[in-house]
DNA sequence: TAGTGGTCTAGACCACCGT
DNA sequence: CGGTGGTCTAGACCACTAC
């Protein structure tokens, strides 16, 4: 019967109890990796409902400054380091230095690189793919699935897709673990110069999937990154997919002026 | 009492409510800028509750599917057609064209773009801007503030900062239309040659204030890029800073192979 | 004024976590 | 087991829109 709430202050008690938090967390008072109060303690200190506390907290997940565990709590998000990718991360020097690209710009941000292969195998080429690649929809690819770490948590979840006829011929890309400097080192020395690398950069919210494949909060922001490995004679040997956790990176490119 | 609900078939019922109505969205019957049937309606159809229903909206809104306006009603979003910003867009040819970058880059993607200047003015360079432009902290800049749009949809808005020394010289920087080509062309006819943009992509959720000035939903992803235009002498003569509408853009990226 | 979405209540049962 | 969050109900009142 009560009503009483809405507007009291013209804002929604909802999101004064969300401001109220976030301050708390940003004034220091909970600190990083905290518990929040639980729900039954807020509803009491705010003298709220249950529904209008979780609408609270579910506006601070949303803001991405906490996550919560079903039986255990909510907690105060620790800000995880930022990855730069910069774009001179497929010099060659990096590769004959052993280094395959993932692993010469994590260590350059001071976090340890690890790498956990999902799946190696041939799959039938998605659409953008194929087109992507050259080759007709569904046809057989080589396709490597493999999830990131850095400094032990996931953030970028890739697959690399090869045409069958140039995979076939290349037995380290069928290992778990390539070789030194990665399948670009392998690729290149079957032959396969590399004169650009195509990138196209998308961004939007995370899918339930992908969140759970990276440990991000529903609603959160993610980097879709797609890579043509374009050779020399102008055919595309490898497109990468990449979807990146987007708090945890910043993208470099350098664009030359041309006429 | 009831209780009931929970886990019929393991999943929750306001996502099969929002998938279902998902489905129909794609399939088609429900048509771009639609009205989806009201909560009542929704209610009485799924035989659930209020807040059942208004979590599925929830869960579509969060997916960009739809958008509910209070009062009126939630409507199917009319997916607006993507700009895509490919890498050469600042080519000379297209200055001397007499078109700026977005001019160039949206009309190749059939869309009519109008800008608006919000402000033009000196301003105090914010800490980043000034580390950029390798002026001090604090430094005065020449700002220049606008709003892109798309087919009347905002869907960008910009901020360029010059060196005071360099734009004092150039009384079209003041202007809102600072003429054909854009400010690049004014710079570069003032002997500024350029060598290089080098940009920086991040993206993360939009601020209250972002979504509101791209009239985004609250909880949006926004891709946020800053470009440095760096001349052939080394210097940095413009940073841009751009907010986007992530499901408005795709951006391109041509990366050399270099040893 | 009738209909829409926005907020909120005071409960309920479920699923999961720790002891 | 008790505590946590996750889902859901059946209402209520408020604010806004359209007629």
């Amino acid at each position: 019967m009560t009503s009483v709430a809405g507007a009291r202050s013209g804002k929604p008690r909802y999101l004064q109890i969300a401001d109220d938090i976030e301050e708390q967390i940003k004034g220091g008072r909970l600190a990083p990796a905290e518990e929040v109060p639980s729900e039954t303690v807020l509803m009491e200190r705010y003298g709220v409902s249950s529904g209008t506390v979780r609408k609270a907290i579910a506006e601070l997940r949303a803001a991405g400054l906490v996550e919560t565990f079903q039986g255990k709590g909510s907690f105060v998000k620790s800000r995880p380091p930022v990855t730069r990718k910069s774009s001179d991360r497929f010099r060659r020097s990096h590769r004959r230095a052993g280094k395959a690209a993932y692993i010469a710009e994590t260590e350059q941000a001071g976090v340890k690189p690890t790498v956990q292969v999902l799946s190696i195998g041939p799959v039938a080429a998605p659409r953008e793919i194929a087109e992507r690649l050259g080759t007709a929809d569904g046809d057989k690819v080589l396709a490597r699935r493999r999830l990131y770490f850095s400094d032990g948590v996931p953030t970028e979840e890739a697959t690399s897709y090869l045409p069958w006829s140039v995979a076939r011929d290349i037995p380290e890309l069928f290992e778990e673990n390539p070789g030194g400097g990665g399948i670009y080192a392998r690729l290149e020395e079957h032959g396969h110069e590399f004169a650009e690398y195509v990138e196209t950069v998308r961004a939007r919210l995370a899918t339930k999937q992908e969140a759970s494949a990276l440990g991000l909060s529903p609603g959160s922001a993610i980097i879709h990154l797609t890579r043509n490995a374009v050779t020399t004679s102008g055919k595309v040997v490898e497109v990468c997919d990449t979807i990146m956790a987007a708090d945890q990176f910043v993208l470099d490119y350098r664009i030359p002026a041309l006429d």
